[in-house]
DNA sequence: CTTCAATATAGTAATATTGCTATATTGCGA
DNA sequence: TCGCAATATAGCAATATTACTATATTGAAG
């Protein structure tokens, strides 16, 4: 139904996911990845490096600012926009400690 | 449109984002979490951990199997399933590589 | 105050995802 | 062979996602 039982699952399952989801869009990773190498803060000029419209990028940053991943700042007219380096941390943490799960299996 | 422009991205980006929508559901993680813990190998005992009929689960189940992130050999009538290993660890080093990105900016 | 530039939101359309039930498939044992 | 058990696939319905254009919002400059 396109509908997702959350009830059905842990908090650190849901946490997971939602995170994983948050990534899970190339244009979400190009604008992480440009926050990462641009020094931390940029506004539009995200609409030159991605080829998507002004309002699709809005809208895939605010996919990112509820995930926690990054954050803006109002800086007069234009919006700032930086990794949330705690949220960062975080996620960076959860990842890998959901991939050292792996460990002595056979 | 629900489609993504695919064409306008990095192999990498592409390859990031494609990972993460793979983990982006809570039952793809229970069922991850799960195999981790369970030894490694496991067929349906999955009805009876996750709340999801035996058809989502596949499907689920699939998604994750054309991601790499499991293997499942067949033997007799049942399908074994385990983490795919290799892809595990590449996957591992993805996302460690990405989320290790953020280093001195300010 | 008016205008412009930068974003965000509304509205819309197309496709993707999730989950179900019903049905096929496939191997094993009687 | 026949039927059962374990999966997978088909088909369907509901909701979510992606992306667009058009429009609203908001701050700064004149």
């Amino acid at each position: 139904m396109g509908v997702t039982k959350t009830e059905a699952y842990t908090e650190r399952q849901l946490r997971r996911a939602n995170l994983c989801k948050a990534l899970g869009h190339p244009a979400r990773i190009a604008i992480l990845e440009h926050l990462l190498a641009a020094d931390c803060c940029i506004c539009q000029d995200l609409t030159g490096v991605i080829d998507l419209s002004q309002p699709t990028l809005s809208r895939h940053l605010l996919v990112l600012r509820e995930a926690g991943l990054i954050c803006g700042t109002v800086k007069g007219n234009s919006r700032s926009y930086c990794i949330g380096r705690e949220r960062w941390e975080i996620a960076r943490k959860e990842m890998s400690s959901f991939f050292g799960e792996l460990s002595a299996c056979k």
